[in-house]
DNA sequence: ATGGCCAATATGATTGGA
């Protein structure tokens, strides 16, 4: 089982590099961030025809997340738990069967927090605090469980390129990585460091400023696994090369594979 | 880490992104 997570900064701008990298990379399921487009306007007919089902929470111009999956939900709920007013498409999760259970994915866009000092950043903190809360609970299940997207968080100095230029930055502040970190405490993997310790492992490079040309990347895009996950884990990778495609999103899709097999 | 970008919007300037 191919789980992926990918930010794609516009569905309906990238649908063309999305055909070519699901061609190529073959997930069975894909969380989508940054869709940026109402669900009546998803080009879901064109995923459909590729052989995904297709699970959709998204809003006019922001955010917008979404599931792709080879086979069928069981269940789909969008938004996360904790704030009824919380009007941002930033969460949706599905859960499918196995042969060994349920496997529940979600598609996570964590919200970004700059400037810092604003209710943005306060905002950012707020919806971390969600996601603790929901993974909490989750974790209760005691089943493979992927918590996949943009995390807007740089977890660690080996990280970014130039940790430095990132010290005041709401993605890279102490109670920033604080937060992540605890969630990882709570029993979650990252899973591209379980698999490498390597540093100058990106997911974002910025569209501004030679960022890509001469790699000020950083790692934000993460994918955290339930022990029961964890357990099966066979590979994790990021496909840095899709950056460089003509007109690409801003970040790179992240996989696992997972030993489990599908009902 | 901003000189340089990109996407959406009743759009031709503004907002948001990271």
């Amino acid at each position: 089982m191919r789980i992926a997570t990918w930010n794609v900064n516009s569905v309906r701008q990238r649908l063309e590099n999305l055909t070519a990298w699901l061609a190529e990379r073959s997930p069975d399921i894909v969380c989508l961030q940054e869709t940026k487009t109402v669900d009546e306007a998803f080009p879901r007919a064109e995923i459909e025809a590729l052989g995904y089902n297709v699970a959709v929470h998204g809003q006019k111009t922001f955010n917008g997340v979404a599931i792709l999956s080879k086979f069928k939900f069981d269940e789909v709920i969008p938004r996360l738990p904790g704030d009824p007013a919380d009007d941002h498409a930033r969460f949706i999760e599905a859960t499918i069967s196995t042969k060994t259970g349920s496997l529940r994915v979600a598609s996570i866009y964590l919200p970004n927090g700059n400037p810092t000092g604003t209710d943005k950043y306060t905002y950012k903190l707020k919806w971390m605090d969600r996601l603790f809360k929901y993974a909490h609970d989750r974790l209760q299940l005691e089943e493979p469980l992927v918590m996949a997207g943009d995390y807007n968080v740089i977890p660690t100095a080996a990280d970014v390129h130039n940790p430095a230029a990132w010290t005041a930055d709401a993605l890279f502040l102490p109670q920033t990585r604080e937060k992540f970190r605890s969630l990882t405490l709570l029993g979650l993997t990252d899973a591209i460091r379980a698999v490498s310790d390597a540093p100058g492992l990106y997911t974002f490079w910025d569209y501004q400023a030679g960022a890509w040309q001469k790699n000020w990347g950083i790692r934000i895009d993460h994918l955290l696994l339930s022990p029961q996950a964890t357990d099966r884990l066979t590979t994790a990778g990021i496909d840095k090369h899709v950056r460089s495609w003509e007109r690409p999103s801003d970040h790179v899709p992240v996989y696992v594979d997972l030993d489990i097999e599908p009902v």
